[in-house]
RNA sequence: GCCGGGAUGGUGGAACUGGUAGACACGCAGGACUUAAAAUCCUGUGGCCGCAAGGCCGUGCGGGUUCGAUUCCCGCUCCUGGUACCA
């Protein structure tokens, strides 16, 4: 053999690496480890495109390297294997969707494996195997047996609760709780039977059953989470959601609200990532206000306050009137009969507004007086409280004192209603169209006691006058909501959880995992009960209702990264030794989409796992990388309307034609196989094509998302088996840096090829002769093989992959040029390419005598002096132009050259007794004389 | 609106903490080999002027700092990602 044939040097070594477990990680402790980890991929029936491999090659690079550089490498791969599609097709055909899933889940294997990617596959985990998800639940039960206690700042047992209000009642209990709570005492709490105890204590759990508003999608016939939809819509498959009061559960991610923001500062993350889930979050710090209600309304009572949350205080002065939002629960209170009916048209028009209608219709002000009035307790003014849909009930208090002279929609509602409008800024523009309206700048006017004072100064003034004199309390507000756990669907994770008397109740940890029964069809039963209502039979302790909703999609993904640590542990989710060995995951690869979802509810139940005493860190990810997604390239034909002739994108001008988009893998460098085109198109096998000059047809082109529909997916199989996993790998990173978003662009993958080819040739002649000789190596040989040996390892820590792949082609260029083709140059090159091409550096190192792989090689050291220049040519700017020249002998780096040195011999050399003003000398670099 | 990221040849993209802009690749042009094509190899390739040596211009636009700016500062334009009646 002595072609590049990359079909059987791939096929050899893939299987090589799989009989010899090359990639197993092994249980060698006294390495330092390193954990390189990719987001598992849901493993969808389309298989895997051209853009998924993007990331993983980039870790399977770094994996590589670690491993040569002497790291002990965990690099794992497995599928987040619940979800919707393959249910959907269950529905549709009633296969049971973990047929579907174990086909999709086999095929990815088989293309993950023809890139030559290096996982353990002994470890793989999927998230609808029992014995995986017997952990998902376990870490449910561990949540619901936990409350969030503030003093500790940490997850507690909940029995340390109960104790507490065993002892003492409800008083003292500083814990996360929902927002509805009353006190009770040691003694209601014993008088209280099993199910208001139970009642009780889920205002704490931390996973927990309550009533309140949800997204539903009636199409899908599940809730859905918050980051689930977007603008009204489901993000997976597009279907409207509605706003619904259901019991469901929910887990209190709010709880760790705090500590979720404050550990972004530690976190080795693109700061786009850490900005998203601040905002996610939304921490804001103000005050909760109590104002008096004035009212006739007869069922009004006598201590009634509406509670305002804000975060200026300061503007307490400034308050013109009150808002509520068409949901509160008050109107009834405190409408006077005199406005009765406008408020009724008015709610009942505000609630059958969709999500949708309210959200494009931002810029519209509406709103009604209610007729009662609220007392400002600053001054002791009678304001109106209108109620108006801008304000949202989710949000604060739903309710807010409005300041026309410092708030934008404030001001737009007082001017539309004609209220009046305070200005409490000195020197700040009261006008809504100026850039400062909203700025924190300015002395306080018209504010009594806080006149004169900056913004900041009265917001302190303000908070201390408002909780000493009982007016309200300071208060910090979050944007976060608590996730609701529960989906009403089949292929997802049962909750282990029975009801009995409608208590509920854990199932015992001994019969975990509560397993999927089987169902005779996957959809809702016709009374709108979830699937598995559909398991008659499947009871606890053959009497007991289990719950019938499921879990949803992230619960499997927000640990899976520490079972890859010990995947095949039936005691616990992994052992002790294996978590504390392999610690957190240093490099996590992943596409920025997961920002608010995966990786917040991941570090969630980190710091949960944290605070119970499974894991020693509180975040599992020490830096995060985003791989731009991989953009499809559509490609394009033009028609002349109303005909069946086509035009080339040159002449399409001079037509009146329509594009039409065509497969691009019967497209070629933007130019149309005519005969493919007629096979693909049997409709269009009689098209005429008009073509260029040069006889091709040329195709228009445009960037668009990858999608079966454009007819622009590309497929890894076939770049594999037309140029090989090798040029697929080195190309996907040559393409551009790695978090770039770019679109996938064959027209350069030839280069690559050609690169791969000519390195080859350094070790055949044409005819096929092996030409490596045993030379001792000489100076330029040894400059660029440590050159690049030392570009390479930079590259890799940096991530920096795309620079990387032109220094191997300027290596191999140089070495072809040089005729070089000595053992102890392409030895070490051909390690250092291993990371990126491996099956041709596998094949070339066993042909070069060795009986080991490559892959257990270690990566070569570089040496600074292999790469000193003997002469180094000086660049001699005057006034900043370049003028000339002068080279130096050097017998060290050229960065030790002492600068005087260098100075003094550009006035010897050049300037021959004409004193410059000034020299500079930047080192390694150039000098600038001043004349 | 707010918060990120960006703009460099015909194209994708290089350029370390300010130091010879355009690495590497694609494309294009020319040449070698071949009956021919493919493949391969060699040469050239930012623009303008010039036979050449060489010169002038050039990193979205306008200013500034500096001996020197793709890089730093100020002010814009456009693209892109996220997010939003969040009080």
């Amino acid at each position: 053999m002595s072609d590049y044939n990359h079909k059987d040097i791939e096929k050899k070594w893939q299987n090589h690496w799989e009989s010899h477990k090359t990639f197993q990680t092994n249980g060698d402790k006294t390495k330092p480890k390193y954990y390189v980890l990719d987001m598992f991929p849901y493993p969808s029936g389309a298989g895997l495109h051209v853009g998924h491999p993007l990331g993983y090659i980039a870790t399977d690079i770094v994996a590589r390297f670690k491993k040569a550089k002497g790291f002990n490498v965990l690099h794992p791969m497995g599928f987040d294997a619940f979800g919707l599609p393959a249910e959907q097709y269950a529905i549709q055909t009633g296969q049971h969707p973990a047929i579907t899933t174990n086909t999709n889940t086999a095929r990815y294997v088989e293309q993950l494996k023809n890139i030559g990617l290096g996982y353990d596959w002994d470890r793989m985990v999927r998230t609808c195997d029992p014995d995986y998800y017997k952990w998902t639940q376990w870490i449910f039960c561990q949540l619901f047996e936990s409350y969030f206690d503030k003093q500790t700042n940490k997850a507690e047992p909940i029995n340390k609760l109960i104790a507490h209000i065993e002892k003492q009642g409800s008083k003292g209990i500083s814990a996360a709780c929902n927002e509805v709570t009353h006190e009770i005492s040691a003694t209601d709490w014993s008088g209280f039977s099993e199910s208001e105890k139970e009642n009780f204590l889920q205002q704490y759990r931390l996973a927990f059953l309550s009533e309140g508003v949800v997204n539903w999608c009636p199409d899908m016939g599940t809730v859905l989470a918050n980051e689930e939809v977007k603008d009204g819509f489901s993000v997976r498959g597009g279907f409207p959601v509605q706003l619904k009061k259901m019991l469901q559960w929910s887990l209190r991610i709010t709880a760790y609200a705090d500590r979720l923001l404050e550990g972004l500062d530690k976190l080795n993350w693109p700061e786009a990532v850490k900005e998203m889930q601040r905002n996610w979050i939304g921490k804001s710090i103000g005050a909760e206000l109590n104002f008096d209600v004035v009212s006739r309304n007869p069922n009004k009572p006598a201590d009634l306050k509406i509670k305002v949350f804000t975060t200026r205080v300061d503007t307490t002065f400034g308050v013109t009137f009150i808002s509520l939002a068409p949901e509160s629960e008050m109107l009834e209170l405190i409408v006077e009969e005199s406005h009765k009916d406008e408020v009724k048209k008015y709610v009942s028009w505000a609630k059958n507004r969709s999500e949708r209608e309210r959200m494009s219709e931002v810029k519209t002000i509406s709103g009604v007086p209610t007729g009662a009035f609220a007392i400002n307790p600053f001054n002791g003014e009678k304001i109106p409280v209108w109620i108006a849909d801008y304000v949202l009930a989710g949000y604060g208090t739903g309710a807010v004192m409005a300041v026309p002279s410092s708030d934008v929609r404030d001001y737009a509602f007082a001017k539309h209603f004609n209220l009046p409008i305070i200005p409490i800024q000195e020197g700040k523009n009261t006008d809504i169209s100026q850039p400062d309206f909203e700025a924190k700048a300015g002395t306080m006017i018209n504010s009594d006691f806080l006149n004169g004072l900056s913004v900041p100064e009265a917001i302190q003034k303000a908070v201390a006058f408002v909780e000493e004199k009982g007016f309200g309390l300071g208060r910090t507000n979050y944007r976060l909501r608590n996730a609701i756990f529960t989906r009403q669907r089949y292929w997802g994770e049962p909750i282990p959880v029975y009801f009995e008397n409608g208590v509920p109740k854990l199932l015992p940890e001994n019969q975990l995992p509560l397993t999927l029964p089987d169902v005779d069809q996957y959809k809702p039963t016709e009374t709108g009960e979830p699937p598995l209502a559909r398991a008659k039979e499947w009871k606890y302790d053959g009497k007991y209702n289990f719950e019938l909703s499921t879990m949803p999609g992230w619960a499997g993904s927000s640990w899976y990264f520490l079972r890859y640590m010990d995947p095949k542990n039936s005691q616990s989710l992994a052992s002790q030794e294996a978590l504390d060995y392999w610690q957190q995951v240093d490099l996590y690869v992943g596409g920025a989409e997961h920002a608010t979802g995966h990786l917040l509810y991941s570090r969630f139940w980190q710091k949960f796992l944290f605070d119970i005493g499974i894991v020693k860190f509180d975040e599992p990810f020490k830096k995060l990388v985003n791989q731009g997604m991989i953009q499809g390239r559509s490609n394009f034909v033009y028609r002349i309307k109303g005909t069946k002739r086509f035009v080339s994108f040159h002449q399409k001008d001079r037509f009146e034609t329509s594009p039409l988009h065509v497969d691009v893998n019967i497209v070629d460098n933007d130019i149309l196989n005519i005969e493919q085109f007629r096979l693909w198109r049997p409709d269009l096998a009689d098209a005429e094509f008009e073509l260029e000059p040069d006889g091709n047809y040329v195709c228009g082109a445009e960037v668009e998302k990858m999608s079966k529909s454009l007819y622009n997916v590309v497929n890894p199989d076939t770049i594999v088996e037309r140029y090989g996993a090798d040029t697929l790998r080195v190309y996907e990173m040559f393409l551009g840096p790695l978090e770039q978003f770019k679109p996938w662009n064959t027209n350069g993958i030839e280069g690559v090829n050609k690169f791969l080819k000519r390195f080859w040739r350094l070790f055949y002649d044409e005819n096929g002769k092996w030409k490596v000789t045993q030379e001792e190596p000489n100076p330029a040989e040894l400059k660029i093989l440590h050159k690049t040996i030392k570009k390479i390892e930079s590259d890799i820590n940096a991530l920096s992959f795309n620079t990387s792949a032109a220094a191997f082609m300027v290596c191999v260029n140089e070495l072809t040029s040089l005729k070089s083709s000595k053992k102890a140059i392409l030895e070490p090159f051909a390690i250092t390419l291993a990371p990126f091409a491996p099956h041709i550096c596998e094949e070339l190192w066993e042909k070069m005598g060795h009986t080991e792989s490559i892959s257990l090689e270690p990566f070569p050291a570089w040496n600074d002096q292999f790469i000193v220049e003997n002469t180094f040519d000086y660049p001699i700017s005057i006034n900043g132009k370049v003028r000339t020249k002068i080279s130096f002998a050097v017998d060290k780096p050229a960065k030790e050259i002492e600068d005087e040195v260098i100075a003094s011999e550009v006035l010897q050399k050049w300037l021959e007794g004409k004193p410059p003003k000034k020299v500079i000398v930047v080192p390694n670099r150039i000098v600038n004389v001043v004349m």
